[in-house]
DNA sequence: GCGGGTTTGTTGAAGTTTCAAGATCTGCGA
DNA sequence: TCGCAGATCTTGAAACTTCAACAAACCCGC
């Protein structure tokens, strides 16, 4: 770790250690426990559950990969493996051409009632179970703070 | 999102809607800017970061995949195709012959050297640069309170 | 010493992600 | 209307991760 142009201060430093290791481990685990439960990866579950939520239960291809925050080249990949489990099916697009449609089948809608009390509850025992309400209301704060750069 | 035994408060929800956003986003946005400046993703990076702290720039390899919060399995992959770069050496442990000792070389701390500065600059943008001393120090309580959990 | 259970680390196969290239279609200015 | 820049989505190959199985060495009680 050098020293370069401007490096972390200590209180930095040391907050930055900690976030890596929850950005290496939270997600891992979530994914560890989706696929002990579901057999599919976060990201895929991800997919799933945010076209449970929508009207008709599906969204355009290149919607949905904005809303999960991933490439339409990842998500085009990912419908191909859900289609082929059939909880998700694929149709063409009514107003463009160009356009396909992502949408949930009853298969996929069974598959994630039956997964989300268990990913809610791991949820639970990994982050909310050891927070305050004001640390959750700080932590919303603060992830509100960084979520627009993210989002380019 | 089903409504089962206990879901998310309101603020809890809105909470972790902005968590996996940033779950997503932020070791996404490293990775692409690390991968563009040195040609390695982030965990590839943070196996040289740590080894360059460490005496001897050594560690262990079950050490190392704890500290970077790996698999054996995964480190295993990771240390053979940064040995094939020429940035990593193997060598046999003296007091344990089961065990191997991954050793940073002077290629590996080059690379690492002329990337830093750039990783610690796109930490700030992403990161620092948003948040008050109080929210680091806030985030910092935040995630120490996660990580005994998280180590399992 | 000698087994038997554990730790350490690797391997190969299958699954997922990234990257670059490409096919098709839309929208819009000339 | 034509033509072309840009949008949409897919594909294949290479890179990375996961998983299960395995070999080798350690540890510890007998």
């Amino acid at each position: 770790m050098t020293d370069e142009p401007r490096w972390l201060s200590g209180p930095e430093l040391r907050t930055w250690l900690n976030l890596t290791q929850v950005l290496i481990q939270l997600p891992a685990a979530l994914d560890r426990q989706l696929r002990d439960d579901t057999g599919i990866p976060h990201a895929y579950y991800q997919i799933l559950a945010m076209l449970s939520d929508r009207p008709g239960r599906s969204m355009r291809m290149t919607d949905l990969a904005r809303v999960v925050g991933t490439t339409t080249s990842r998500l085009s990949h990912a419908v191909t493996s859900l289609e082929q489990r059939g909880w998700v099916r694929r149709s063409a697009c009514v107003t463009d051409r160009r356009g396909q449609v992502a949408e949930l089948t009853d298969e996929g809608m069974a598959v994630l009632e039956a997964a989300a009390p268990g990913h809610v509850a791991e949820v639970r025992r990994l982050v909310f179970d050891h927070l305050t309400e004001a640390d959750v209301a700080r932590l919303h704060e603060i992830t509100a703070k960084l979520l627009p750069t993210l989002n380019d």
